[in-house]
DNA sequence: CCGCCTGGCGGGAGCGCTCTCGCCTCCCCT
DNA sequence: AGGGGAGGCGAGAGCGCTCCCGCCAGGCGG
C-alpha cells in the first residue's frame, strides 16, 4: 500500500536549489551567514519538496535531542486522580514547545520501573529531565542524580540536606500553610486543628511545619495525620471531633481533605464556618468551588510551577552547550525556586 | 565541570569484546546467528563499559523511532480537570514501555498548535501516532490523516462517516446510556430525563442516542443539553425542575454534571433517590463514591481504552515493518473498537 | 578424500545531517 | 589601483549504527 515516499533529504533540496548541502543547512538552522538570494532559493526549494529536516541525522552529530523527559512517579494510583500532574504537564508542555523542544513522558510505578527508567536517562536520548517524586524515601531521584542528566525536581525532594546539589522548583507549602492558620487565627479562632497529609511527602511535611510555625506546639490532639483523600478526611475529622469536640477551625492539608471533612462537620451537624471553619490547600477549583460551602484555600499555581520548572532545565542546558566554561564560581549549581502561594477567601472560613 | 564522558560506542564494545561491530550489533539486537561463547564475551563487555545503544545513530538506518506521539487536543481547559486523560495516559504508558517504546506527548490548544503537530508527525520523528480529538469539529484529526502516520484515535471522531478509513477505540457510551435509562425505567420511573454533554462532542451524542433508543423522543422538555460540568449541570436540572416539576429520574451524561444535579436537588428539597433517581457516567470514582448519596453510575475501563489503543496502533506498526505485503484483502483497514460499559449501582438510583 | 553447502563472523558502505576547513570573491582602506 | 581582510559558499569528513555481502570454517554427501 501507501509504502510512504521517502522524505526528502538536504541533499535532494540542495540539487533542487542548485547550492551545496552545507548552504541548505545553513538556512534551514536560521540563515546565517547567507546571502538573501540564496536563502530565498533554498527557502523556495524546501516548500516545494516539503523537506523536514532528519531529527535522528541530525541528533548524531550534534549529540543534543530537543528533548526533555518528564517523569513522574507514581506509587499510588490516587495521585493521578487529582488534575496535579496534568496541569504541571500543560504547563510544562507550553514552556516546552516555545523552544522547540519534544516532552517525553516516562510514568513509573514499582522498582522495575526505577531501573529503567534510569538506564532510559543514562542512554542519552533526552537531554534533560524533570522528575516529579512525592515520596521521601523513593530511591528514584538518587538513580537518576547518578544518570547524569541535568535534571530539574518537581516539589522539595525529600532527602535534599540542603547542601546537596539539586535543582527543585516549589510550592511555598510552608509560607501557605501559615497565611491559612493565621487566617484561622485572625478569625478569634483559638482551636485550630490540622489535619496533615502524608507526611512522608515534603508538601504535607511542610505545611505542618507551617501549621507548627504559628501554633506551636500547642495541642497535640489538634493534629490529625491522613493521607490528602476525601475518606481520609471524613475519618481524621471524626477522629478529631471525638478527641477534641470543642475545635473551632480546621486546616486541611488538601482540598480533597477538607471536602470529607466538610461532609462530616455537616453529617454532625456543625455549621461552617460558624461553629467550624475550615480552610483547604491547593485550590482545586472544581472542588474548592463546588462544595458547600465553597471553600477558603490556598492557591498554588501548578502550571505555572512546571513553566519554571522547564524554563530552569533549558537554561541550564543553555548554559552547558554554550559556555561551560564558567561554571559561575559564586552561587554554584544547587538551588530551589519557591513559589508564593495565595490565600483564597471564599465562605467556609 | 563533568563534561559527561562520552559514552561507548558500538565499536569500543567490540574492541573490548574482540569481535567486530556487527557481532556486537548482532548480540545486543537478540543474539541470532551468534554462537553462544562470542554472546557472552560480547554480553559482558556491555556491561563492563556500560554500553547503552544510540537511539539516533540507529534510527537513521532503520527509519524507525520505538516512539509513539500521544496527541490530546484540549480546546477547552475544564477537560484537563478530570483525570479521564491521566488515566489513558496510564494505560497507553504501561502498554508502551511493555513494547519498549517512548511516548511523546503532544498537548495542543488552538490553531497554531494543530499545524505544528500536523508538521511534527509528518516529520517522521515517530512511528505512530494516538490522537485524542473530542470535538466534531476539530480540524486536527484530518491533518493528521494528512500526515501519513499510522494512527489510533480514542473516541470516535466526528467526522467518520462510517467508512472512512479510521481506526478509532471507544466506550460503547450508546449501549451504557441505555443501560441507565432503562435501569431507572426499571425502578418504574416514568418521567425521565436527561441532561446532556456537550453535543458537539461525539461522547455526548452517542449518549443521547442511547437515551432516545430506550425513551424515544418522549417529552422534549425532558432532555436539556449542559456542558460535562458541575456547574453546567445545576443550571440544567434547576431548567429541567422549572419546565418539568414531575420529573422522577434525571440521567446526567457524566459524574461531574450528576453532582450538579445532586446539589440542586438538595437545595430544592427533593429526595434522593425517593423522589428523583439519578445515574450520571463516568464513574469518577471520587465523585461518584464520594457525592451525597453515592452515585450510581455507568463506568468506562478508561485505562484499558489506552491500552487498547496501543495495542491497535502497534500491531498495525508491525504489519507495516514485516509483511505490508498482503493487506489484508478481508477485513480492509477502517475498523473500530468498543469497548463495554458496565452499570455500577449504588444509592442513588 | 574432495568438493559443496551451510552457517558464523568480519568488512565496508551508507543512513542524513553538521561542522570544520579552505577557497574564492568582494569590499574597503591606503 | 593594489593589497589585505572579511565573509559567503562548497567539499569532505565523520557522528554510531545496521545490514548486505563475502570469506572462512566445519559438516556432509558423493
Amino acid at each position: 500500500m501507501s509504502d510512504t515516499v521517502p522524505r526528502p533529504t538536504l541533499e535532494a533540496v540542495a540539487a533542487r536549489a542548485g547550492v551545496s548541502r552545507a548552504t541548505v543547512s545553513r538556512v534551514v538552522n536560521g540563515g546565517d551567514g547567507v546571502r538573501e538570494p540564496l536563502v530565498e532559493r533554498v527557502r523556495q526549494a524546501v516548500e516545494e519538496l516539503g523537506y523536514v529536516p532528519n531529527q535522528a541525522a541530525r541528533s548524531l552529530v550534534t549529540k543534543r535531542h530537543d528533548a526533555v523527559a518528564v517523569v513522574i512517579a507514581e506509587p499510588e494510583t490516587r495521585v493521578f486522580a487529582d488534575p496535579f500532574f496534568a496541569l504541571q504537564l500543560r504547563g510544562i508542555s507550553k514552556e516546552l514547545t516555545a523552544h522547540d523542544n519534544q516532552l517525553v513522558l516516562l510514568l513509573t510505578e514499582g522498582r522495575d520501573d526505577h531501573t529503567r527508567v534510569a538506564r532510559y536517562l543514562a542512554g542519552g536520548h533526552v537531554d534533560g529531565a524533570l522528575v516529579f517524586s512525592l515520596h521521601v524515601d523513593d530511591p528514584l531521584p538518587e538513580l537518576i542524580q547518578g544518570a547524569g542528566v541535568p535534571t530539574v525536581f518537581g516539589g522539595r525532594p525529600g532527602w535534599g540536606d540542603g547542601t546537596r546539589d539539586v535543582v527543585y522548583v516549589d510550592s511555598d507549602n510552608r509560607g501557605g500553610a501559615r497565611a491559612a492558620v493565621r487566617h484561622l487565627v485572625g478569625l478569634g479562632r483559638t482551636r485550630v486543628a490540622h489535619i496533615t497529609g502524608p507526611l512522608d511527602q515534603t508538601s504535607a511535611a511542610d505545611r505542618l511545619q507551617g501549621y507548627r510555625d504559628v501554633m506551636g506546639d500547642a495541642d497535640p490532639r489538634l493534629v490529625v495525620e491522613s493521607d490528602f483523600t476525601p475518606g481520609g478526611g471524613e475519618r481524621a475529622m471524626r477522629e478529631l471531633l471525638d478527641r477534641c469536640p470543642e475545635v473551632d477551625a480546621v486546616f486541611a492539608a488538601n482540598d480533597l481533605t477538607a471536602s470529607g471533612v466538610l461532609r462530616v462537620l455537616r453529617e454532625r451537624g456543625r455549621r461552617v464556618p460558624e461553629d467550624v471553619a475550615v480552610v483547604g490547600f491547593d485550590d482545586m477549583v472544581p472542588v474548592a468551588e463546588q462544595s458547600d460551602p465553597p471553600l477558603t484555600t490556598v492557591r498554588q499555581d501548578i502550571e505555572e510551577m512546571g513553566r519554571v520548572m522547564t524554563r530552569l532545565l533549558l537554561r541550564s542546558l543553555d548554559r552547558r552547550n554554550t559556555g561551560g566554561a564558567a561554571p559561575d564560581p559564586v552561587r554554584p549549581a544547587p538551588s530551589g525556586e519557591v513559589l508564593p502561594t495565595t490565600l483564597v477567601r471564599r465562605a467556609s472560613a
